[in-house]
This record gives C-alpha cells, structure tokens and sequence, in this order.
DNA sequence: TTGACGAGTATACACTGTATACCTATAATG
DNA sequence: CATTATAGGTATACAGTGTATACTCGTCAA
C-alpha cells in the first residue's frame, strides 16, 4: 500500500476559510455560483477551494440537493421583509418587488436556487409568512395572497436575471449580448417581421435591468391593484 | 487491433425510428425530455433510443446547445398564434395566453428550452412577430407590447409547470406532492405562521393545473387591462 | 480502378455525483 | 495511564456526462 503519503501537515498555514462547516460551505457555494453560475458548482471544485477533498464536503451536507437548500438559505439568511414600514398597502408590496429585485441582484444565481422543487426551510418560510402577512392585511383571501405572491416572484425574478446563464458583475458579456440583440433582430427581414424589426431596440436595451426592471413592476403592480379594485370593497 | 467486431448486422430490423436525421432526433429528444425530464436527455441515452452510437448524433447537430435549439423549435413547430381570430384584442391576448398554457401542458419540457438565453429561431420568431402583432394593434407602444409579452410568457410557464422536475403525465407523483405540501404547511406552529397555516390547503391545491391557472390568468389579464387604461386612450 | 465522401464506430479525456473502505488525531472511558 | 470510540478527512472506484480525434466502412463519381 503506498497510503500515507503526506501524514504530516505540509506547511501550518491555517485554512483562510476556517474550519469547514455546513455555513461556510453553503456561503462559499453561494458566491460561487454567483460569480462562476450555478454550473460551477461542484463537489470538488468547492473541496478545493477549501483545500480539501470532495468527499469531506459529504459531512456536512447529504448530497447535491442538500447543498443547494443550504445555499438557499444562505441567500435568503440576510432578507428581511418588514425592514420598511409602510402604511400604505401599495407601498408595502412595492417595497417587497424592490427588495427580492435587491435580493437577486447580489444572488443571480437566485433565479436557479429558487425555483426547485423543494419543501422551504426556515428563512424562506420566514419571507413567505411575512409577504403572506402583507397581502392579507391589504384585504387579499388566503388563496389570493398565495398566488399574488408567487405571481410577484416568478415576475421579480424574470425581470432581474434574464436568461439562466447570469451571474454577478458580467457587465461586459452582459454589454455584448445586448449589442448582439439589437444586430440580430435589427437585420431581419422587414417585411417579414416588421414587429421585431421596429421592436429590436427595445429588445437589446432590455439587457440594462434599471429601466427595464421600473417599466416591469409598474406592470406588476397595476395588475396587483386592478385585481384588488376588483374585488369588494374591503381594501384598507 | 481488435476492431471490427460486428462486422455484419446483427438483424435485418428496419430501424423503427426511421434513419437518423435532424428532425426525427429533435423530436425524440423532446418527448423524452417531456416524459422523462431535461436530464434525461444526454446523447448516450439518445443514441440508445436509435440503435446507434453517441457520436454518431453529432453528425446532425453541432453540440448540446444546439440539441437544445432543435428541440425548441421541434416543440414550436406546431404553435399557431393567429389561429384564434378574435377581434377584441382582449379576446386575442387570452387566446395567446391559453394557446401558450396548452402548449407547456403538452410540452413541459418548455420550462425549460424557453428560458435558455439564445438566439431565436424560425418557429420562435414567427410566434415572437405574431404576439406583438396582437398587442400592437392593441395599442400598445413597441417597448410596452415586448414587456408586455415577456411578462405574458414567463407567467404562463410559472403557472403551468411548478417546479423544474415537471415531466408529462406524472399525475400520481404529483398528487403525492400536493399532499406533501399539504401537510407540511398544514403542520407548521400556528402561532409562528398563521398565514401559512391557514393557506396551507391553497397551497396543495395550486398542483391541481385547472383551478390554479384560470386564477393567475385573470390576474395577469387584469394587469394588461389596468395597464392599457392607463394610457391615453388610443386603444380599440 | 481510383478516389472522394457521407455515415457511423471506437476510443479517450476531463468532468460530474456519490458509495465504500480506510486512516488518524483527538476525546472519552475503564 | 491504557484502551477504545468517534469525528473528520482521504483514497479509490463506478457509472454517468459532453465531446475531440481517429478510424472504418459502403456508395457513388470520375
């Protein structure tokens, strides 16, 4: 057997991470998948960040899946709703779009972490009470604020990170997709699709999120309202 | 060298899937992916499915990426927006929005290809031209008919297929969930979260597609609506 | 007859998640 | 103190994945 190669510690310099454990692991998963896509998330990629091998990870984590409730939670650990409060219904339902549009631009890799299919741990059980809490003190029936929310979700999400290749801080790629955008759908045929043609514009300047992003909550939250106006008339 | 193993055919059996070619392989990958999942589609297992080797696919198609597109414009090739010629716009947008939800019915795998950052094609153009033709002639400004169509299309994936491991026909494992979900949230602290508690049974229900879906289709009917009133009054 | 070419095979490489078996330094206990 | 248990980590292996490269055919043209 030509085991125990390196019994001794090679040099004593201490792990700059600290000493693995579930939290650390799941932070430093999330930041990699913010920065490299959730693709880069791997068993041994993350043990060598840590210098250590794939399967010490195993210790503190049950499996892939585990890992990526863990980041979920990572992510979700710093979020809090009520941080604004607002008197105003509206505002209150504004402030949340705004901060899950906050949320998911420090985590793009949000849009992968939060649409599995998984039974919610304790931070997006906490988000979910208190945005339910929101929407039911506005007048909304339980089934209401159920699909409102998941509504506003699914929307907050597709409008910060578009496509599932985004991550953090690509505003050069970002730049370039854009320009490539506005050249493909600017060349077609104009006669054929006079629609995307004259629309080409729009389509490419939708890589900037800041203005994209505005023109997509009021759209949200006209919905939100009209649907609340039609209702009786118990809105506070 | 030991090649040439099998020299001959093994059996004369006509390949029952016809003889290899872009379509038929975009096609199979996509009904496998609709039954069995996106990450049942890899080449090997492709491959099997025609009685051939993996390498053989790439033949017909450059590499995974472009499997993915072939199998996107596979699934849109029978999607006719124009089919319904209603003359309220209003009636037009719904048909749009229940033509699309029929579609991810059929094809959950949509979820998926849909929301790939890539090029368009063909069938995804014409589809793309004809939307915007709808809401155009509704009225709406360019920027405002693609955000518009944009939110259209992301809400109806998010209430079609729930989750990402969303396969066709699985109606027992989808019930499971349901009750799952059910006693989940039914069973958490009601003190901690009432609002959960008491939406507990909405939750569960909102597997079941039917219900679920006309709810967030007035919703989203209602936001484009509110929307529309609040311009100035060009609209038909 | 030769040669080009289309279609498919074989093999290999670098990845992935993860099961199993092992080692070893520290802590607990007789 | 001596022994044993255990926590934390390593090593290895297996079945997958996408895909590059080289090869082998059968068919058809010059």
């Amino acid at each position: 057997m030509v085991r125990n190669k390196n019994d001794q510690q090679p040099e004593g310099n201490p792990n700059q991470k600290g000493s693995l454990n579930r939290e650390a692991i799941a932070a430093q998963a999330l930041h990699l998948a913010d920065t490299e896509g959730i693709d880069a998330v791997s068993f041994r990629r993350l043990a060598q960040e840590f210098e250590v091998t794939a399967m010490a990870i195993y210790r503190y984590v049950d499996n892939k899946d585990d890992l990526l409730d863990a980041m979920t939670e990572s992510m979700l650990a710093s979020f809090d709703v009520s941080a604004q409060q607002e008197t105003d219904w509206r505002d209150q339902v504004r402030g949340l779009i705004y901060a899950l549009r906050q949320l998911l631009l420090t985590h793009p890799s949000g849009r992968s972490l939060l649409s599995r299919r998984a039974l919610p741990s304790t931070n997006r059980l906490r988000i979910f009470e208190a945005s339910l809490g929101i929407l039911r003190d506005a007048g909304f029936e339980p089934q209401e604020a159920f699909l409102i929310f998941e509504h506003i979700l699914n929307q907050v999400v597709s409008l910060v990170v578009t496509g599932d290749g985004y991550v953090k801080g690509a505003e050069e790629e970002r730049r370039l997709w854009g320009a490539k955008l506005l050249a493909f759908y600017g060349s077609l045929p104009k006669q054929e699709y006079p629609r995307l043609v004259e629309t080409a514009p729009n389509i490419a300047a939708s890589v900037d999120m800041d203005h994209h992003f505005k023109f997509g909550a009021d759209l949200l939250m006209a919905g939100v309202e009209a649907f609340a106006a039609s209702k009786p008339p118990r809105k506070l």
